[in-house]
RNA sequence: GCCCCCAUCGUCCAGCGGCCUAGGACGUCGGCCUUUCAAGCCGGUAACACGGGUUCGAAUCCCGUUGGGGGCGCCA
């Protein structure tokens, strides 16, 4: 048998960093079993459905790498893979189901539901409706027929129980008491989501549905509907959910949830991706930072972590420091080369472009985020240098600063141009003046690149060029006065 | 209110009855290196929620309490 697990989100919102990590366990387990990715839209609700979050959805999985065998866009037996296509399929369900006695139309009146309600919440019972007001198949003929049509309800077989083994959390029982008897398809011929996604994962021939805990309370009407259907059930794999810091629902007000944010802010997919997988699941061996083919190898399923886990992005920070280390030099100068020309706003010549290439491997050691490495080397494209305030009353305002400045000048005229040269010169300066390397060297650096952090001083003085090196040492020194 | 799930350092994970004086990672603190900032290296800090059992022996099994999370819609 073929392992196919599906993935299938709602279109109404940005594909959110709990919802990838679901897609990557999905994804994790089949490959690593040789099966089949499926990809669908959940998107029964039109009304809060929106093109714009189909594809982000669709963009922010194919940035983490993460491919579908099957679904949207890419095509497959099953037509469109979007629920609002196949909403005829569901009725025909629903309809037979009650042409089977596994359903009812129902006339309760959202009144009837809340004295049920009431009543449960008196007697210290489970808020369950229990089909009282189910009507007689004529009646419901004559609604129908009048045009005022009733919504069809699943019969929850009662008294009984549904019990399962999911893959993450061991068996789990529902008595069916606590089930209520729920709408299957609505007054307006819509189906709930419950119909609407096991019979998907029917008709798809969905094997495993790994999924997050918040449905976890649902299963046993999915359960029943497989059954109903006289199909057999897929294993069930339920996730644990993401809580903020604060140990709540992970939601807005705990920053950045949407992976789209994380890729604009300068984290790497690859580091992505590792954060998510290790966040409820280990690949063993105390190993964190696993390359994705590593983690297909190892993972399973019933390693994965039953408690929620706290999503703090400090140890995906230092992950993306990582990784930004682990990149090749090449990759790495020509996305810094992309990255400096974006925040230009211009192309680099190809001497910038050398001078860049020579100074990215600096570069590339010291970053934690993409987005940060650029600001880092703009101080070699610029004709007028800006300097950070606080930086220069750091350094330049000590006797020490106008002598290495003054001395620099000198010393740079005479120097070999290479990293060695330029610091035998001014080292060879430093001694005579006794002046110490800490205190001559930072009135240098925040003259040549306008703050007291930057990449190491003999390379930049390099890259940026002897003459355009004079010229800031001499501004620098015009500025102390 | 009812149902379900969960419970090891601040955070993530390891531990699946003896190997635990509980391990790794991030963070944090201290040190080394050093031209800044990082990186790197070395070292420290810090946890089995509580109470009962079971057992020769429990972080590991069972029960309860407490705490946290999820669900209880003609949302998904």
């Amino acid at each position: 048998m073929t392992f196919r697990v599906r993935f299938a989100p709602s279109p109404t919102g940005f594909l959110h960093v709990g919802g990838g990590r679901t897609a990557l366990y999905n994804w994790l387990f089949v490959r690593h079993h040789g099966g089949e990715f499926i990809l669908r839209s959940d998107d029964t609700d039109s009304e809060r459905s929106t093109d714009e979050f189909r594809a982000d959805i669709l963009d922010s999985l194919r940035w983490l790498g993460i491919d579908w065998d099957e679904g949207i866009e890419v095509g497959g037996p099953h037509g469109t893979y979007r629920q609002s296509d196949r909403f005829g399929r569901y009725r025909e369900v629903a309809e037979a189901f009650v042409g089977s006695g596994a359903a009812y139309y129902d006339g309760a009146t959202s009144d009837d539901l809340k004295q049920i309600r009431d009543e449960a919440a008196a007697s210290g019972t489970s808020p369950v409706y229990d089909g009282r007001h189910r009507l007689a198949i004529e009646e419901a003929k004559k609604q129908i027929a009048e045009g005022e049509t009733p919504p069809i309800r699943f019969a929850v077989p009662r008294p009984g129980e549904t019990r399962f083994d999911d893959a993450v959390r061991g068996e789990v029982v529902f008595g069916h008491s606590n089930v209520d008897d729920f709408v299957i398809l609505r007054s307006d011929g819509s189906p709930t989501y419950h119909l609407a996604s096991t019979v998907d994962d029917v008709d798809y021939a969905i094997t495993h549905v790994v999924r997050g805990e918040d449905i976890l309370s649902s299963t046993p009407k999915h359960i029943l509907i497989t059954q109903a259907m006289g199909a057999e059930q897929p294993i069930y794999a339920h996730l644990s959910l993401l809580n903020g810091p604060d140990g709540k629902k992970l939601s807005k007000r705990h920053g950045d949830t949407a992976i789209r944010a994380y890729r604009e802010s300068g984290f790497l997919p690859t580091a992505v991706v590792n954060f998510l997988a290790i966040l409820g699941w280990s690949p063993g061996d105390d190993e964190e930072v696993v390359p994705r083919s590593e983690m297909v190898k190892r993972f399973d399923l019933g390693a994965v972590s039953k408690n929620p886990a706290v999503f703090d992005t400090t140890k995906l920070e230092w992950m993306n420091g990582v990784y930004i280390r682990q990149m090749s030099p090449e990759t790495f100068a020509a996305d810094l080369g992309d990255l400096v020309a974006t925040d230009l706003g211009r192309d680099l010549s190809p001497a910038e472009t050398q001078s860049l290439v020579d100074l990215a491997p600096l570069v590339q050691e010291r970053a934690k985020l993409l987005t940060e490495v650029a600001p880092q080397v703009r101080f070699l494209f610029v004709d007028e240098l800006e300097y950070d305030e606080t930086s220069w009353g750091k350094v330049m305002t000590t006797p020490e600063a106008q002598v290495s400045l003054q001395g620099a000048a000198t010393a740079m005229e005479a120097a070999e141009w290479t990293h060695d040269g330029v610091e035998t010169a001014l080292r060879a300066m430093l001694e005579q003046h006794e002046i110490s390397a800490r205190k001559g060297l930072q009135p240098l650096r925040v003259a040549l690149t306008g703050s007291s952090v930057s990449p190491p001083l003999f390379e930049s003085i390099v890259a940026v060029g002897r003459e355009s090196t004079l010229a800031r040492f001499e501004a620098a020194l015009r500025r102390i006065g």
